[in-house]
DNA sequence: GTCTATAATTTGATAGAC
DNA sequence: GTCTATCAAATTATAGAC
């Protein structure tokens, strides 16, 4: 039911107020956020809140913490995972889609509460103690290149067009859905759809005989 | 210097405060942005804000509307272009880019706003009386594919892809720079190299000979 | 139109009974 | 540990002098 299970130390009360807390949390942000919404969404008293987590920072950089790890960890793994160019690419982007699609608030709420103070979470982060093992990935690359086995392209470049396809449509959902005049069922399913085609799109890109003269 | 000469009856004074709510609208979200530090921004009594614009909430949604159009406008203005849709593909790559780079607060903070609450704005769309032009676009790319020229795409997919490429890795800058270990520097460099290579990515995808075998 | 002062409201946080 | 009642601070909004 709930994936907080990180917090081995929580009692049953805490482990009710974390996921409310991420719930407001990352819909609403940190500075839309209200205690009170917590209390209620938690099913408990609002000085029970503070009894357990003191204050709303206190409570709202657990809470941050978790959410930066769950996105950070789920990267790694998929990009350190043991397998062909071609397969790996597929895997990034059918499990990314659907991890994004389990997590919709996930992203966006990282995203804007980073942006909006990159220095409040730079101990955040180092606390969180994680190095990004891009090493694998970076080097499948250069060598399935050198072997001409697809184009020269920057690593950082493709892993960056690869994420965005995927994540974009995701936090620009309400936007896109009202510049384009679509439904919100038709987007459904175009980001369904997407997920068969993404890899395709992306491999087409990188095995084009084109320009290997 | 402002882009707001849109409010055409605005006065001197009107306009020092659009200037200064857009900026710290933009920058902290309506949650986050304070009346006192518009003001203090304007170099204007707080009283006065309320004097010009009477709310916090009719003075946002001014700024929501106009940012909303610029993107829009934007937006339509590219896609409408006549010319061949490798030009095209070109063009609205960098000009994106471009446009972006020019306007870094602008996506996050539609993006944002319009996830956080989005039925507040259906009537600000409605009333912005916006209609996106996307048949132009949308034909040239069936016409290509059913004359051989690209491989069959849906064009929606397609346009979908572009804009993700171009416009993700900015509002995702802080978190991309956290989870990779990358220096604002590098991202800087990596984001002017960008904007040379991301239409030859997505040409290379398209006109694929593999696809047409 | 612009300012100072202040009202009215919201909200994070705590005291203290049980 | 949990609740009610309440404080203290912050913040939107307004009144009224100039």
């Amino acid at each position: 039911m709930t994936d907080l299970q990180i917090f081995e130390t929580a009692g049953e009360t805490e482990l009710k107020i974390l996921d409310a807390a991420k719930k407001i949390f990352s819909i609403k942000g940190y500075d839309g956020a209200r205690m009170q919404e917590i209390a209620n969404e938690a099913k408990i008293n609002k000085a029970a809140l503070h009894y357990y987590f003191r204050s709303k920072d206190k409570l709202f950089e657990l809470i941050f913490k978790f959410c930066f790890k769950k996105i950070y960890n789920n990267l790694g793994e998929i990009i350190e995972k043991d397998m062909p160019l071609k397969d790996k690419i597929k895997f990034m982007t059918e499990n990314y889609i659907d991890f994004i699609s389990k997590n919709q608030y996930l992203i966006p709420f990282i995203m804007t509460e980073l942006a909006k103070n990159p220095d409040r979470f730079v101990k955040v982060i180092k606390e969180s103690d994680v190095k990004f093992k891009s090493e694998n990935f970076i080097n499948q690359i250069k060598k399935e290149a050198k072997a001409g086995n697809i184009k020269e392209i920057d690593p950082f470049q493709l892993f960056m067009n690869i994420i965005s396809m995927c994540v974009f449509p995701f936090p620009a959902k309400p936007m896109l859905c009202a510049i384009l005049g679509i439904s919100e069922l038709k987007y459904k399913k175009m980001m369904e759809e997407r997920k068969k085609i993404i890899a395709d799109f992306i491999m087409d890109s990188l095995i084009n005989p084109v320009h290997r003269e």
